[in-house]
DNA sequence: ATTAACTTGCACAGCAGTGTGCAAGTTATC
DNA sequence: GATAACTTGCACACTGCTGTGCAAGTTAAT
């Protein structure tokens, strides 16, 4: 047993699993619509407002730890991506993004928001440097186009996966190959050319469940 | 004379001009932010808040209105585009529409809050329309891309280009050259055939000044 | 079984916004 | 110069939100 001076009984577990929950729910709501109240997030999450703040100080701390979450996601998506093909390398960004979708809607729904503006911004920039690193190397190898300049190629193929990513459909099967092939032609590739690369590395737009059968 | 009756003098002239004013503002303002206060428009206006609601019945209104006259400048833009290739099409809709990047901001920004959603969506239906008929044509006569239908390519275009026109830098010179690229681009031409027809048509990139001397 | 952790519901103060009424002043139009 | 149109400033009622305090109840851990 702990000493009962610097004891301070454990959270108890249903506490941990409400905290979680009133995470998931801000997930939902706030995908939905970024400025939900609390008072939303809480009844979605079957607690009462007064709970909510038994778990966090205020509305923009449960904000930050969603942010938070997301940036961690994507920035593990971006440091797994080792391809030497920089083409290969954005077509499997696009699909490894897209898997993370629900994630994407709500930090770009965040980011809407001025008051979240630059917290976003400073939790993105590793994935923001990793576009930046693939469209300059695919430069340089002369397989990406050259008319636009590289940061400016970088923020285009960002804004594209956002936009495709939270205002097409996300639903359907084709979603995750649209999201690939908007990214391949803004990067300077024909159709043709993007079809062509899928072909090559089926892998990529491959689902889930068939590459784990 | 009038009949002192029926009379009703005619309103005051800078009564019509504080209308206008307060139109200027709105756009100013919500285009910064689309949620601003009716106080804070009245005052970039120059006027009190009580005075603007003796032009408007409620910020709805006023809303609506500022709506009503984007839409009307985009759908006379959609109605201007008659090329025959698609792609010049594409592009020169690209270009009229990056001259109207104030209002677009505006609209988008509007488009955004729930409310105004549908109203938006029926009045901007002819450009909408446009678009989709331009598509199609580009497929028919394949020079656009075919591996996505009809309407979701419409879509992808009309998503680029507000994209494109609302996040990126519309202030340099370059930013209307990107527009078209972006969208021909999306539109499955590879950068370099994207390349090709703005050199075929030097004149969709022109700027005004240049075009007008 | 006891205890501390947790939840609830309510009340409260505060903030920011909307839309209205009204009296008093200013100003374009007749 | 008379008059109606317009603007202003203030007060007001209302809504919807945030964050806090507190008493009473419930429940997991010890």
């Amino acid at each position: 047993m702990t000493s009962p001076i610097d004891a301070a009984r454990r959270p108890r577990r249903d506490a941990l699993e409400n905290r979680a929950g009133i995470l998931a729910a801000a997930h939902v709501a706030l995908a939905h619509d970024p400025r939900a109240s609390v008072d939303a997030i809480a009844r979605q999450a079957g607690l009462s407002r007064r709970a909510l703040y038994g778990h966090f100080d205020d509305r923009d701390a449960l904000v930050r730890e969603l942010v938070a979450q997301g940036a961690a996601r994507f920035n593990a998506v971006a440091a797994s991506i080792d391809d030497a093909d920089a083409r290969v390398a954005l077509a499997r960004l696009a699909a490894a993004l897209w898997n993370e979708a629900a994630h994407v809607q709500v930090l770009a729904a965040i980011a809407l928001d001025e008051a979240h503006l630059e917290e976003t911004a400073t939790a993105l920039a590793p994935l923001r440097r990793a576009v930046v690193h693939i469209v300059r190397d695919g430069q340089d190898a002369d397989v990406l186009r050259t008319d636009v300049a590289a940061p400016t190629l970088a923020r285009l193929v960002e804004e594209t996966a956002r936009t495709v990513i939270t205002r097409i459909d996300a639903s359907s099967p084709a979603a995750r190959d649209l999201a690939v092939r908007a990214v391949l032609s803004i990067a300077g590739l024909s159709w043709r050319q993007a079809d062509a690369l899928l072909h090559e590395h089926p892998e990529i737009v491959a689902t889930p469940e068939a590459a784990s059968a």
